[in-house]
DNA sequence: GATGAATGAGACTTCATTCAT
DNA sequence: GATGAATGAAGTCTCATTCAT
């Protein structure tokens, strides 16, 4: 079985095929194939289901993203690891990341959640501090770095779900040249 | 009078302060002062009343990243003028920001509106051209150099809101001469 | 012009086509293209706008059976013409007669005027007394023959409008020499 | 306990009594005590219920008519039973009746279903073509036959029923025997 | 006379949630 | 654990009616 997992999918499909606003219970009984009563062993109710969902993406998507990074290797194979994973996830799992964005501006959901500190994001921040010790990156703060950097990735990758710009593999080395570039020293 | 404006003014309002998905129509006829009725006067439904605030707001922030520009400038004030353009207005207006945001992701506002090419858009595209043209910038499809650029800016903007990022007026300077030199050749 | 016959017209129509429980104001409006207030110069009110269109038709229908009626000719003869008339009122107006029908048992008209004696009602009630006064006709009460009658007579044209009967100029007068006939004594 | 069967029970008792322009699911919700959901829990919509109801009580006339028909028995005595089942269920259930003609106009219930041959009706257009065939009945088509009959004895119940006329056992049997008089060669 | 913007009561319907099975 | 019938509050939307123009 595994009435749980069953249920938690559909509302992740739910919220990505139809928006957050029209979600509702009895889509997600049917689409689950539940009772519903089920969901209530599970969840105390429909906010607790919808923020389980998101907790479970969010750190899936952190996972994914540290997935090939290898913390010995030189700054830049790091640096260009680093956003590598971010468009990849994105591309690999756009249902993922769409539910994420669906969600990321609904104050049901706890700013404390949403602006939580991964280990993803340290691992970034940490990168940006210690190319601005080295003087290899100019003196702008880490995180000013990390969100102009994960914007620039993050922004590509939608365009491409978007449709708005043809996937090239050649693209994205580009662009994260681009940021290096943007960031360094000279 | 101005009912019509009420009642687009009492929707961003509500969007912005408990998400679309708490949106109802009781909350808007109380915050308007309108009767049931009125509403449908103007507007065929909820979706069609959310469509039309999007739009009006999409339109008012078109005008406002293109209120400043100069045409006649040298390329790298331009550039600056167009990112300087679109921070200002998120950070001026944070609420029709957060509008769109929260309904960016809704299908019920369709694709075709939401990636519409406004006339910012088409400035900043035909800057990068120029740019690429005249062998200041590399060789990027301007169309990936936009998805950057604006990503960089809009995701700096955004962490300032959301609480991440203290803002400093020095901080979108130096973000704008990264991006510069990010996309610059040399 | 003509505003309050386009009124009467629009009622009848929406009437027919969509039944009295879809009869609304709105739809009156549209379809008359008039204002809403105009409607209320006229009538008090919905339900005095569609009384009045039944007393219209009901009237009019009265005329038209009564038309050709030659009080002076042989009882039989009479007796056909009545019963043509009723039945060619039905299949030349079929709007009217279907308006009547769905009023019929709408408990909004009131008893008094749906049962009322009519000229038409009158002149047949006197036809079939005098026929049964001079022995043509069997014991029956007046009003008992009437009901049978046009009860007749109506259900043919009825099917007939409801497509299960096709019409045939023949059908009718078998059918009159039928009532004729069981009426009649021996 | 059998929710089911009060909202259907509830539905034709509000019709009947206030017509089907005046339904409403609150009047509904309260005659058959229930919760506003769970008439949807059981009917998709208001349009529904009706339906089912229709269909129920046409069934249920259908049924009753035919009770006491013998199909072995002499031809004018199976005439005379059809015919006495249907005013008998007119007479006996009036508020079924009356329902059925409060919709019977009505374009929610679809033609088809308002159409439909019944067993009762087979029988008696059975019944016609066999008097046709033996010389018994003029040369008269049996659905025009069974127009008229019904025709006439629907219309003396209703005529009852409206008040416009008094019942009396024997008057039946009289309009019976006119009806076969009209229909019989000589 | 004619209009149609404005109204708010009330219609239909959906929803999250409970509870007996 | 699992179900789904039952609920009634709340949501979306329609309606007859009014009134200033």
């Amino acid at each position: 079985m595994g009435k749980r997992e069953d249920i938690l999918t559909a509302t992740l499909d739910l919220v990505v095929d139809e928006g957050l606003p029209a979600l509702s219970f009895s889509k997600i009984f049917d689409k689950a194939s539940v009772g519903a009563g089920t969901v209530y062993h599970y969840f105390p109710g429909k906010e607790a289901l919808v923020l389980e969902v998101y907790r479970t993406v969010a750190e899936r998507m952190d996972t994914a993203v540290l997935a090939g990074y290898d913390a010995s290797g030189p700054l830049k194979t790091r640096f260009a690891q680093l956003l590598t994973g971010v468009a990849r996830f994105a591309l690999d799992h756009p249902r993922e990341l769409a539910f994420i964005h669906s969600c990321s501006h609904a104050p049901s959901i706890p700013a404390e959640l949403r602006h939580r500190r991964t280990a993803g994001m340290d691992m970034a921040l940490a990168l940006f501090a210690e190319g601005r010790r080295d003087g290899v990156f100019t003196d702008m703060p880490p995180m000013v770095a990390l969100a102009v950097c994960t914007g620039a990735v993050t922004s590509l990758a939608e365009w491409v779900l978007a449709g708005k710009l043809e996937w090239d593999d050649s693209m994205l080395a580009t662009v994260i040249e681009s940021c290096w570039k943007g960031l360094s020293v000279v």
